[in-house]
Parts: structure tokens; sequence; C-alpha cells
RNA sequence: GGCGCGAUGGCGGAGAGGUUACGCAGAGGACUGCAAAUCCUUGCACGCCGGUUCGAGUCCGGCUCGCGCCUCCA
């Protein structure tokens, strides 16, 4: 049984899905303005291996994932008006780089991935509702909800009305009723809520029409109008990043159960800590970000390479308890590429690169476990690993033992790679919507093919008997530097062979100056690996 | 002011009242013409002060330092 740290208790519960054949599970998305940092993927990683654990244990079937995407907001508007561009050419562009990297992350495709703009309708029906009902009220310019109108409101985030630094961080608009209350409407008078210059109503806004005029939706409402809408009044777990508990998760269980009569709304809550650099929190506004497309090569390489470091970047993240800070920094890029070639390399799979040049490994000998179920089932897939993740998702634990187990049970090893998403996978499809799959099934097919080509291409031999280089079809024509490299490895493989270790070494060297490291075998081949 | 989190070996990072976490780096060995890679072996630890206990990284109390949230945030 799946145990997690219940953040509506305060404390490690075991998950209890009101019906294990029918478990929702939603999950705060991107508010699409710019492209995602490692901040943004931690959750992304997290909650896909959550997705993943649940589908393992109850059945991928029975697993509705829902991951909204944010696209009207006011930083949506002010962005693109910085641009010049329709927010909507914003938001598509944003989208479609986002699905970029949550593929080279090694996320599965949810289920669900419902954008606000198309929820429109459901959710000024449940502002209606909460009109009617007393727990929202109008002002010239907005539609407010009234916090004080439901009791538990604050029990959720712990925070009491009389506790709070009302305005802490931002100023209170003049028009509500008490500091607490936040907007569910926007009409259309009203400015952008953003640093910029922006703050004046702009023609350009994007406008719905609403019972209180032409307007905009507000922040939260957006989450409780697509979650009832796609999972439900009351619904198993909901995730996010440890920020938006508060407000905005308090917000969304307030909207939710005041519009929902007899609604609990989500009965699990899972929060993943932040991500840090140099120990302060990774923040847009602090812009001490990194970006996802940073790590991936800053789009410099072609789709096909992204994914590996992709993978590199998800074992850093997994690497550490999801409810731990993670402080970022460049060498766990460095350390954590290292541990997943070598843990690839025992297992068997050799992928051609981790980055964009023109990678070369031996794959003799090394034989692809493709053949190993690459989402593996409940009973295959190794108990003490699974008992980990079980355990609050301790994928730290999980990882000590995949490597306990690469050294006697390879197979078993690359099973439990697969399940965390961590097999290589060098041709993604560049399309971005199939991604690695349209749920864990599709998932398990792509990856196991991608596993499997991983070790057939970007291969190549170097024989100190025959040296021939092209056999395998691998080498790129135009690639001047290889090509060269490969010339002088043939003439140290000869020098080698009649023992002329002076040349032997000199040429060790002038093949490094092209950038490849030249490897010996004990079985008289050499090999040439792409430095770095 | 309120609420919350963290401190583990050179680095990263689990665990948790008595027994190797694990990874990276280091050391020694095997292999190698020399390297590399690989394999084997190995050293290194629980912020500070008290307390409970036969026994405390682990429980309790206090302290120090760092961080986060209090209507932008994943």
């Amino acid at each position: 049984m799946f145990h997690l740290f219940d953040t509506s208790e305060g404390k490690k519960t075991a998950f209890r899905p009101s019906d294990a054949t029918r478990i929702g599970m939603y999950v705060c998305g991107p508010t699409v303005y710019d492209a995602i940092h490692i901040g943004n993927a931690r959750p992304l990683v997290v909650f896909d291996v959550v997705y993943r654990l649940l589908g393992v244990l109850y059945g991928a079937a029975a697993v509705t994932y829902v991951r909204n995407i944010t696209d009207i907001d006011d930083k949506i508007i002010a962005a693109a008006m910085r641009q010049g561009i329709a927010t909507t050419q914003l938001t598509e562009k944003t989208i479609e780089q986002f699905h970029e990297d949550t593929a080279a992350l090694g996320c599965l495709v949810p289920t669900f991935e419902p954008r606000a703009t198309e929820y429109i309708s459901s959710i000024i029906a449940m502002i209606e509702r909460l009109i009617a009902a007393g727990n929202a009220y109008i002002t010239a310019d907005h539609v407010y909800f009234r916090a004080q109108s439901w009791s538990d409101y604050g029990k959720f985030a712990r925070r009491s009305f009389d506790d709070q630094m009302f305005g802490a961080r931002v100023g209170i608009a003049d028009d509500k009723e008490h500091p607490a209350d936040f907007v569910l409407w926007k009409s259309s008078s009203v400015g952008l809520d953003c640093d910029d210059d922006a703050k004046v109503p702009q023609a350009s806004m994007p406008l719905w029409s609403s019972p209180w005029g032409e307007g905009r939706p507000g922040w939260h409402i957006e989450c409780s109008a697509m979650s009832h809408e796609l999972l439900g009044t009351d619904f198993d777990l909901h995730g996010g990043g440890q920020d938006l508990i508060f407000p905005h998760h308090q917000n969304e269980i307030a909207q939710s159960c005041c519009a929902n009569t007899g609604s609990g709304f989500a009965t699990h809550w899972m929060h993943n800590g932040y991500v840090l650099v140099d120990g302060e929190k990774m923040s847009k506004s602090v812009g001490n970000f990194v970006q996802v497309a940073d790590v991936l090569g800053r789009h410099g390489l072609p789709v096909a390479h992204r994914g590996n470091l992709g993978r590199v970047l998800r074992l850093v993240l997994l690497q550490a308890h999801y409810r731990q800070p993670l402080n970022f920094a460049s060498a766990k890029l460095a350390t954590a590429e290292k541990t997943l070639k070598r843990l690839w390399a025992k297992v068997g799979i050799v992928p051609s690169s981790l980055h964009g040049t023109e990678g070369i490994a031996r794959a003799e000998g090394a034989s692809p476990r493709a053949t190993a179920d690459p989402m593996p089932s409940w009973a295959s897939l190794d108990a003490a690993f699974l008992a980990a993740l079980c355990d609050d998702l301790n994928t730290p634990a999980a990882l000590a033992r995949i490597h306990a187990l690469a050294a006697d049970d390879p197979a078993a090893a690359t099973r439990c790679l697969a399940f965390l998403g961590l097999l290589p996978a060098i041709d993604l499809p560049s399309d971005g919507d199939v991604a690695i799959g349209g749920g864990i099934a599709q998932g398990a097919t792509s990856a196991s093919r991608s596993a499997a080509e991983a070790a057939e291409s970007g291969c190549i031999k170097s024989r100190l008997a025959e040296p021939s280089f092209d056999e395998s079809g691998c080498i790129k024509s135009g690639d001047r530097a290889l090509q060269d490299a490969l010339q002088l490895a043939a003439q140290r493989d000869a020098a080698r062979r009649e023992r002329r270790f002076a040349d032997a070494d000199a040429l060790r060297d002038q093949i490094e100056v092209l950038g490849f490291r030249t490897e010996d075998s004990g079985s008289g081949q050499s090999k040439l690996t792409a430095i770095d």
C-alpha cells in the first residue's frame, strides 16, 4: 500500500482511494507565459512517478491524471503585450515548448491536460453558485470570494485570520470586504496585476462575457472548475509545489467545498519541496532560475539528443526525496550524468551520447535488455524497490536499490529504471503531443524502443585487425573531426600492434586534441568516446 | 508577529533507539606497454548543550545557524 505524507493531515498516512478502480489525481500545471525552469520541473517529475506508481498498484486504466495548463493570467497578457503578439500566440508557443521539456524529462502524458480558457463556462457556473450561496460578492470591478463565509478557511494551510500579516507582500485591493478575500472574476476595466508598465486595461486583453460583464477569471477558480469537470466533486489526490499550499490550494478548497455542497474536495494532498539555488528558492522574480531548456542545451541540439540530458535532470530531481529542499547546482548534473551512464552500461544499455556531439560507444558485448518489460507489472518489479516508493515516494532509497540490483540482476534493475522513466531516449518524437506515450501502456512500448535503439545506434567499432570504420553506418559523413580521429585511431592501433608505444601515446594525444578519448580493451579493440 | 522546514562523511543524499544505506570523489589491489574503462577492497558521519535509556544521528528539552510562506510563485 502506498503511504504518503498528507499535507492536510501533516503526517504520513495510507493512500485510500474511494474507489480503487477509479482513481482521480490532479496536479497544478504551468502558467504558460515563459519556458519552465527546474523548480517547475520538480513537481512534473515527482507526480509523474506518483502517476506511474498508482498505475502499477491499481492498474494504469484505473488512474485518471489531470494536469492543467493555465493559459489565461495577467502575466500571460503582460508578456504577450511586451512581445507584441496575441496571447494565444504566446500560449501556443509556450505550450509547445512545455511539451518538449516534459518529454525530455521522461514524463508520461497525463490523461487530461485541460486549459483554463476551455472551461470558462464551468468557471462562470461555479462563481454563480458561490454568489447564490453567499460565499462571493460583486463589487464594481470584481467578484470576490468571501473568505470568512467559510468556517474552515485557513484550516488546510494552518493559518488563522488573526495571525496573518495581511498585505505582507502585495497591496490589498480597496474594494474587498476583508483582506483575505480573493478574486474570482475581474472585469475588463481592471488593469493587469503585474509588475510592469501594462497596468492599465488594454484593448487587446482577452475577454469573456459573463453575468458581471466582460472580463477574465481570477487565478484560483480554474483549478476548482476543471477538477470538478474531469474528476468530479471529490477525488483522491491533489498535488503541487509547496508554494501552492497557500493561498492557491487553500482557496481551491474553499471555493470547491462551498460551490459543491457536501464536497470534501481532494482527500489526499502531496506537495513537493523547493528547488534552491545557493540556498535560496529558485524563482522567476528573484531571477536565479535555470530553465529546463538551458539544461537540455538551449535548443542548440536536435530534439533527439535532448532526451538523455532530460533524463539526467530527471535523475537529479529523483535523487533527493521530493519533500526535501533540493539545492540545484550544475555539478549535480555532471555527477548524475556519470551515475546514469554507469548504470546504463551495467545493465547493458549503451546510448549514443548524452550530448549533442556525435557520440561513439562500443556496443559489443553489451546486449540491450529491451526484453525486460519496460513498464513492468506490479509482480515483476523488485519488491524492495516498490516498497521504497510506497514509503512516501522514497526515490533515493529506490535508486539505491537499483544500484544493488544492477550488480546481480541487471534485468530487474532495468525494469526499475524503466519504471522510473530513466531509460535513455535518444529519439524522442519531435511533435511533442505523443511524447513518450499517451499513457502508461504506450509509454512502455516507446521506452522499450528507445532502449533498444540506444543500444543499437550511435556505435562504432575500431578493430586492430580490420580497422573499417564505417561498417556500422553510424558515422556522420560530414563530421571532419571524427573522421580524422578515426584515421589517427587506426594509425595508433597499428603502432600498438607493432609495439611502437611512444608513437601510440603521441597519437592518443592528437586524438584528444580532436575531442575524443581513446580506450583500449583487453581483447585488442580500441574505442573512441567523445569528450564532453 | 504567526505558521512551517532544514542541519548526516570531501560532496550529494536516505535512514532512524543497538547491525554496510546508496551515489560521486579519494585510497589500495586486479587488469593494462602506459592509460582509460571495468571489477575487488577500503577510509571518512550524524550542528551545539543538557536529559531519558543498558545503549541516542535516531526520543525529550533548550540553543545556534540557514531557509520558506503569510494572496505573483512549482
